[in-house]
DNA sequence: TAAGAAACCGACCGGTCGGTCGGTCCAATA
DNA sequence: TATTGGACCGACCGACCGGTCGGTTTCTTA
């Protein structure tokens, strides 16, 4: 064998580097740690990266690509609105949840330290899927009260809102051993959602 | 009038501290930035505290004393659970969007860099609420499921963070002048949870 | 008005941070 | 086999960080 190689690609840096900024913190994170955690030095690892903003925000880029890829397009294709939205709930909660994808987590905590046009660029793609999910959201409201009239006193953006709060605020108390998991949780979530919104 | 009085006590300082970490981040607050805002030497201010950390876990305390305070306590006192709860969604949602209490934000985002100790002690009062919380919901489901029967697949627990997601994850998004605010959003806020976990 | 205590200053310290750079190693290519 | 270029090392830099300390100013109070 040659060589042994180090590090394949910048794909392993940063799937090292969103699992160190995951549990200790960008800012506690240093350039160090991440270049040691993938046995570089320090030098070494700048030779892939410019800064240390540039590998947060391919992170967090990288955490939006996963949103789409696995949340949003395989939604699109499903025609009836309210099994749309049952789908994303549930895509959208397994991503979050999933040990795999620490980018997303990232992502949803790191967004103080990112420069100014860096947080733009990746607010724009949140911004995105807020829409997608508040007029998915009008969509689900709108066929059940053709159906049977409900009041829908509740907009379309604040139950948006209101699911990414759910969802998105997950990564803050769940813990993989305890009693409330990610198999109970998808069907409550859903449960709440819906007849939150057309109650 | 005699000299200029730069510093009142502790209290001007916290919430000095508490705006400066919401707006820029606790890690990207330099103790000097925070004397400076003060009028103050980096060595007054540490006349004052004894480090970093101590002024973060103060703020956190507050933050908690704060919501036991303007959350809790008023809301101990409604005998009937349905209006305990609609309380407590209104009075917590006024506490995160107050722009008085920047102390809040600071608890809910920047809880990694405090030390393991401090950490605990904040935790420990988080819990308390998430139990309180917890056993409302259960009173509402059971009080509502004698009179008229309900489904009930919401688990009080699952309703509990459901709603703590929301409303906690509402500084992420919530813009003063954008069209969604503080007094439509308790009300669409509150239907939604009512719809959802009575569903 | 004397004296003690509290508030405060500003220079300083050790350490760490993000980032740089000259040079070395090694594999592929010709 | 000579050469070239990407991968990498390790020493180093300036800046800034949290925190300290001896000394000075200012308020209180007796």
């Amino acid at each position: 064998m040659a060589r042994e190689t180090l590090v394949d690609s910048r794909q392993d840096i940063l799937r090292t580097a969103a699992r160190l900024f995951q549990q200790r913190g960008y800012d506690a994170t240093s350039m160090n740690d991440v270049a040691t955690a993938l046995r570089l030095s320090k030098g070494g690892l700048y030779h892939h990266f410019q800064s240390k903003d540039e590998i947060l925000f391919e992170i967090m880029d990288h955490a939006m690509q996963i949103t789409e890829e696995r949340v949003l397009n395989p939604v699109r294709g499903i025609s009836d609105p309210e099994e749309r939205l049952r789908a994303l709930i549930r895509l959208h909660i397994e991503v979050v949840l999933s040990p795999r994808d620490r980018e997303i987590t990232v992502m949803l905590h790191e967004n103080h330290p990112l420069p100014p046009s860096l947080r733009k660029r990746i607010n724009a793609r949140k911004k995105d899927y807020v829409h997608f999910l508040e007029n998915l959201m009008a969509e689900v409201q709108h066929k059940s009260r053709t159906g049977h009239h409900a009041k829908g006193k509740v907009s379309p953006r604040a139950a948006a809102f209101a699911l990414l709060g759910m969802i998105n605020w997950i990564y803050q108390w769940y813990k993989p051993e305890g009693d409330l998991q990610a198999q109970n949780l998808i069907p409550q979530f859903t449960d709440l959602i819906f007849g939150g919104i057309l109650a």
